[in-house]
DNA sequence: GTAATACCTCTAGTAACTAGAGCTACAAGA
DNA sequence: TCTTGTAGCTCTAGTTACTAGAGGTATTAC
């Protein structure tokens, strides 16, 4: 058994954050000491690290909680877990596409002349102006 | 001059967010007709432009309330216009960088085989496992 | 036994909006 | 001129995924 703050160390999740993630329901209720505070086990130290790496890969807390909810049922087929991961990959793309469009952008205004003062600046200018564009975002 | 509805449509920024940007002083106060609605002339269409088109490229409020304040002071030197493009330009190139990382582990992860049910399902066994990861995030 | 550290609950704050309630103004047609 | 429909007003609260702080209690080490 270990308290909350060893969770914390061993899952790299902040104290705070796991408390949220209770209320939130991702992790069941914890046990508590005969003074109150949470106490742990092999099985929560596993559920939370479950949440940290689906988070640090985007999954929002709704989309994990689903899949938390799929694991209480193993008897179902996993169907549903591989179309979510799918559906967030494509997620992760389209964000990528959509920023690679920004960085062109922005390094095309960045990269423009500083001539001095900003009543004439390019880069104002460029931010003003959408139609300077090359892209479309 | 223009109601704020006829602003919204030229610019493309829904109504309650031109609100909001006033409240937070991005837009100065706008002018009021007799009856207490708010109308827009030519530089406030310009500088809600200004705002909209820097929020597509993904610059924060705050950011963009440096930008708005330096034009306000156009004998300055825009070397603070550039180095905020070019700041900004970074972590764009960050961003994109995590979540190509990220978009490589959720391909492995969605290729991996679907063997039936989720007692055994591979995606919820890779994202409770951060070990099995190619790459690092 | 005492002091330092860790933990507890609760409320409120963050960014950048968005939604809704309850009310008023304006523009166009009869 | 009256009415009706659309548009606008303010204010409060909700969204996501936490984070910070106040004020108080447990646990641990010496």
């Amino acid at each position: 058994m270990f308290s909350i703050g060893q969770l914390s160390t061993k899952t790299g999740v902040k104290i705070p954050t796991i408390r949220y993630y209770e209320q939130m329901g991702l992790i069941e209720n914890a046990g508590r000491s005969a003074g109150n505070q949470r106490r742990y086990d092999q099985a929560g130290l596993e559920r939370l690290s479950f949440i940290r790496h689906a988070r640090d890969l985007g999954l929002s807390i709704e989309h994990i909680r689903e899949l938390v909810d799929l694991s209480r049922h193993p008897e179902q087929p996993c169907t549903h877990a591989h179309a979510l991961a799918e559906r967030h990959l494509l997620s992760v793309r389209a964000r990528i596409a959509k920023l690679q469009k920004l960085e062109q952008e922005l390094a095309r205004i960045s990269g423009l002349p500083d001539d001095g003062q900003v009543g004439s600046c390019n880069v104002i200018q460029a931010l003003a102006d959408h139609s300077l564009c090359k892209t479309s975002h």
